[in-house]
DNA sequence: AACCTTGTTGCCAACTGGTCGCAACAAGAA
DNA sequence: TTCTTGTTGCGACCAGTTGGCAACAAGGTT
């Protein structure tokens, strides 16, 4: 991919913002100002957010906006979303891959790496041929506190 | 837990008809034909229904009923639901722990031991101490056929 | 068996998360 | 500057689910 060291890199290692532009950009549509400030928001996001908590943030964006945007960003691979059992799915800035786990008590949510999946993965690979996309889904149960 | 043959076993070697309408009593509820009907096709079901189909399959029962009736159900712990990333929750006989895995194409669902989650389930435990819920969530991705 | 208390039901409105159609608008190539 | 075409705000709409309320019925009591 990128062989030149990109400016603003994510802490993570991820896309820089210069980069998720341009990837936006591929996919066919044209550079917003809307677009560029949701890509700063989840750019600088310490943990994922739901639309309506970026579409607060972003002020006088229509909800509906927000909604097509991230779909773009999700389609040019700059982001990722996953569903909560209850509740709104999140956004985060596509890094390294992580599931959500969320305490269904108290809504607190941690990430872990997603290669604590693997046995899951390749057993379900070899035997059924199905191919799981982690970090898709959120986990669920209830964190130390809440027990 | 019974020491005594249940009838009407369920073929997973779950609770028995009987045993569940005992377990909806003792929340404090009224046993009333609805209740009984939801009780018996969810026990005979081969695989998870969601609320629409149960309510398609009773007839004259009302749809609000229906989610009351299987809130109840579940407090009783008589059955579970799980949430499919997109679409509607479902709900099944609360039998072995299964994981329902959920091809994003095509729609097939198959499910897994839990078993197979083990590894994840106890990383959590010891890092974190958070104790997963595993049944409550599904599992997405791409199956076989739709690769 | 009539009775009475209290859970239950149907009906319908409301709510949440998300999508869609459309006319006005703006990015950016020509 | 012009022109094409993607984008936006707006409001209607949709699915899944929950809540209020009056009529009803399960099932214990007399």
């Amino acid at each position: 991919m990128a062989n030149r060291p990109p400016s603003h890199r994510h802490p993570d290692g991820g896309l820089s913002v210069e980069d998720a532009e341009g990837l936006l950009r591929a996919i066919g549509g044209r550079l917003t100002e809307a677009k560029k400030r949701l890509l700063a928001l989840l750019h600088d996001a310490q943990e994922p957010m739901t639309a309506d908590e970026l579409h607060g943030q972003l002020g006088d964006v229509d909800e509906a906006t927000v909604y097509r945007i991230l779909g773009q960003m999700e389609e040019a691979g700059v982001i990722v979303h996953s569903h909560h059992a209850h509740g709104p799915s999140v956004y985060r800035w596509s890094t390294r891959s992580l599931v959500a786990v969320v305490c269904e008590s108290c809504g607190t949510t941690i990430e872990v790496e997603s290669s604590l999946l693997d046995p899951l993965v390749e057993a379900l690979e070899s035997r059924s041929g199905f191919h799981l996309h982690v970090g898709h889904f959120a986990l669920t149960g209830l964190c130390g506190k809440c027990r």
